[in-house]
DNA sequence: TTGACGTATACCGATATGGGTATATCTTGT
DNA sequence: ACAAGATATACCCATATCGGTATACGTCAA
C-alpha cells in the first residue's frame, strides 16, 4: 500500500502548502484560475490539478462563467480539521500550564507526606 | 518531484489516520510502545515507524525506561495547525450565517431601490 | 552467558504524488 | 469559420510512503 490518496479527505488535501495558499487567496472572494496563476506563481496546470483535489474534497467549489471557472471556497469543509486540533488545544493553553503546576506541587505534597 | 515528506511538518505527519490514531490514545497519558501496538491493533514496526515521523515533527516526545520507550505527546507542535485552520473558523459559525443573511438583504434592498 | 523481552531498523513492492510539457476542450470575438 | 483566450487533461519521471517480514539492538533475569 502507499501513502493515502491527496482526495482522501481535508488532512490529506490541505498537507500540501500550495493548496494552502490557494485557499489563503480564496478567502478573499471568487476568483477565477487565472487569477490563482498569478498569486501562486506557478504553471497554469499545476493550479489546476490542486484545484482539483481541492474540489474533490470539497474545500473549494466551481461555477462557470463564460469561458472562465470561478472558484470559492467552502470553509465548511475544514471544519473536521478544527474540530480534531481543537481537542487538544488545551495542551498548550496557559491555563493548562496552570494546572500543570497544581499537579506537580500536589506530587510534592504526596512526596513529603507520604515519606516515611 | 514527490509529495512533500510526511516529516515536512505537522500538518504532513497528521494527515496519516494511524498517526492521529497514536495521538490520541497518547492523550490519555504517557505510553511505551506495546500499549500502542495493542491499541491500535497493527504491528509493532509500523507503530515504530510512525512514532519516528512523529517524533520527527516533535508532536510527541520520548524518554527511555529500562528496556521500554515511553512515548508522549507534545501538544504544542499541533498549535500551527490550529492557528491556521482557526482563521477560516468563521466561514461554517452560525455568526457568519447570520452575516450571509445581512448582506443578502442589503443586497435586496439595492436592487428595489436602485431599480428606476 | 544465555535467553527472553521490547523496540528500532533494513529491505521489498505497489502506488500516488507533484512538477514539467504538450495538447485537448470549450467559449468568445471577428 | 477561425483565431485567441481560459482551463482541464494526458503523459513522463523521480521520489517518499505504507504495510509486510526479517533481523538487529539494548536491557533485564537467571
Amino acid at each position: 500500500m502507499a501513502r493515502a490518496a491527496t482526495t482522501t479527505d481535508a488532512f490529506n488535501a490541505v498537507a500540501e502548502p500550495r493548496r494552502r495558499e490557494i485557499i489563503a487567496v480564496l478567502a478573499g472572494g471568487e476568483r477565477p484560475v487565472g487569477d490563482l496563476v498569478t498569486a501562486l506563481g506557478i504553471a497554469q496546470p499545476q493550479v489546476s490539478k490542486h484545484l482539483r483535489v481541492l474540489r474533490e474534497v470539497e474545500v473549494v467549489q466551481v461555477r462557470d462563467e463564460g469561458r472562465r471557472r470561478l472558484y470559492r471556497l467552502n470553509g465548511l469543509a475544514l471544519k473536521p480539521i478544527h474540530d480534531w486540533v481543537r481537542q487538544y488545544e488545551q495542551l498548550w493553553t496557559e491555563r493548562f500550564e496552570l494546572l500543570d503546576d497544581v499537579l506537580d506541587d500536589l506530587k510534592k505534597e504526596q512526596g513529603d507526606g507520604g515519606a516515611d
